[in-house]
Order: structure tokens, then C-alpha cells, then sequence
DNA sequence: TTATCATTTGACACTCATTATCATTAAGCA
DNA sequence: TGCTTAATGATAATGAGTGTCAAATGATAA
């Protein structure tokens, strides 16, 4: 954790920003939920129980600036908000996401399912891919399990 | 053109929805731009032209009962608008999209690409795949080419 | 054709996520 | 200690999308 945090912070000012404590807060809110998809507005509330008087503003700004260092990736499920999706460090890809329609979970593949095709992407349609998003919309291991109608 | 309106009438009515004027003026403009991503209020712009009347929400209600029907799928590409996408008749997969990263072009790959990876994703995660989204990232052949630096 | 009734429409008010503005504060440095 | 720029917080503004409701339309039955 503090070693990441450092990390980030090293990463930060080779830019020439400053890890304030607001932004310093913020970071540990994600740390800490990893594995969610916080929206600006979730990370905001967790946030302001460890630094109450952070302002909204301030988040979406470290957010977005968190983004452009490809910290997080700012992905979008269709509900109307934007989440933030912490990057695995040194993960050469975004991992995927298969979102459930019968409970709406979000789990994760973390494992690059894409190799095979993306060298076929570059080779047939001459795209140089520097990213991906890749998700699939379906029933899950505990709804698929639970429901003997399927 | 006709046929393909004809065959989407259909489908409306055995849902026991009327294709109504402004209904079809909606459908036309998808249909005579079906490749590109048109947003809500690119459709209202365009349907205007031939039927000045129509009204934004409708455009908005036609929109969301289309994609319903899955005639189209309602995409986002990050830019804080939704975009309205033609299915292909018959196809069984959402096609994958090329987001160029320097001209901001669009372009679709309709083959399926994803066959083995479903596969895996099925009897691995034992997830039950009903649809897809999948989009590339990246420089376009047109910039590709034309870019020495790279 | 005409009466009936549910569906659809258009105008417009409203919501709410995100962004812009701006005065104030904090941090780095001479 | 001053000076300068970056960062912050409060708040106003923006803009995509939705809700409301009276009026118009269209299918159907008499
Ligand atoms: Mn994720
Ligand atoms: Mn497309
Ligand atoms: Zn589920
Ligand atoms: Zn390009």
C-alpha cells in the first residue's frame, strides 16, 4: 500500500504535480476498493470520511488527473456515470469485465484473453492498437447456478 | 431499404407498437446512415430536415424502443454522449469497433472475432454470454501511413 | 362513417453528472 | 520573509437525458 502510494507519487511529480493530501486521500480511498467501480460521487463519500472537508470538484479533478497518468481507467457500464477502475500496475492490458443482467455484478478477468486477436486486428486491418475495452454482458456463475430454469 | 422497413414494421407490431410517421422518419435516418455513430441529438438534426415537427423526446423514445427491440445498440465511446448503433440483420454478435486515437475515426470490424475467447470465458468462468462490446484503441491505418514517425 | 379509447406525440419543466469560474489557500523557492 | 504558481472548495453553469401532461393520432367497434 504505502509502496504503491509511493510509486504514485514519484509518478506524479515526474509531471510536476504534487501528491497533496487531498489527492494523497483519494488515492487511498481507491487502493482500498480495488475491486469496485467506485463512481466520482462514491470515492467523494469515502473520501470525506477520512478528510471531510475535500471538496466534489477536487475529486473529479484528481480522478481525471489520475487518468491522464493511466492510473485508473474511466470506463462507463451504460447507467449514467462514469466509474473509475483502478489499473493493475505494470499490466500491460486493461482487464475485462463480465457485468451480470440478472444481478448486475462486475467481476474481473485480469488474464489477456486478447492476444490471438489483436495481432490479427494489426496484420488485417492495419490498426496499431495501444488499448482495449473488451466486456461481456450475460448471466453469472451464482445466478446461472441458482436459477434451475436455465 | 423498403424491405429491410418493412421487415422492422414487423417487428414493431408483433410487440403491438405502431410504426408511426415519426417513427419511420427516425428509422430512415439510421438506415441511410448506417455507418456512422450518430448521437441523439445528431438524429434529431437529421430527421428534422425531413420532418421538422418531430420533437426531441420522441427522437429519445424512438431511440430507447429501437434499441429494446434490438434494432440498434445504444454505445458509448467516452465523449459523454450516447451513440445509436444498426445492427446487422441477422447477425448474431455486436460488431467491434477501431477508435483512432489521433483522427477520432470509427470504423467497425463486423467479422466475429471472438469465437474461442467466449469459449473460454464460459467454461472457465462459467459465465453464460449473451452479448458483447469490444473496441480497439489505437492509430488508423489512414494515420498509420501517413505518419513517417511512427 | 362515427364514437371510443389506448397509444403516441410535442412542449417544456426538471434532474443530475460533470465542468467552469473565481476568490482563497497552500507549497516551493529566492 | 516575500513571491509565484499550483491546487482547492464553494458555487454557478452546462447539457444530456427523463418526467409530465394536455393535445393529437390511429386502430377498432358500432
Ligand atoms: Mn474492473
Ligand atoms: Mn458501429
Ligand atoms: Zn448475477
Ligand atoms: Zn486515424
Amino acid at each position: 500500500m504505502e509502496q504503491r502510494i509511493d510509486r504514485i507519487k514519484k509518478q506524479l511529480q515526474s509531471q510536476s504535480y504534487k501528491l497533496t493530501p487531498q489527492r494523497e486521500a483519494t488515492v487511498r480511498v481507491l487502493l482500498e476498493h480495488e475491486d469496485d467501480h467506485l463512481s466520482a460521487e462514491d470515492v467523494y463519500m469515502l473520501v470525506k470520511e477520512k478528510y471531510p472537508e475535500i471538496g466534489l470538484a477536487t475529486v473529479y479533478r484528481t480522478l481525471e488527473l489520475l487518468t491522464e497518468l493511466k492510473v485508473v481507467d474511466k470506463i462507463n457500464f451504460g447507467d449514467g456515470v462514469s466509474r473509475y477502475d483502478l489499473r493493475q500496475e505494470g499490466a500491460a492490458h486493461f482487464h475485462h469485465h463480465l457485468v451480470c443482467l440478472e444481478c448486475g455484478a462486475v467481476d474481473e478477468i485480469q488474464e489477456d484473453l486478447l492476444g490471438d486477436v489483436e495481432d490479427e486486428v494489426e496484420k488485417r486491418w492495419n490498426f496499431q492498437i495501444k488499448d482495449h475495452r473488451l466486456t461481456f454482458h450475460g448471466i453469472c456463475h451464482r445466478c446461472h447456478s441458482e436459477d434451475p430454469s436455465s
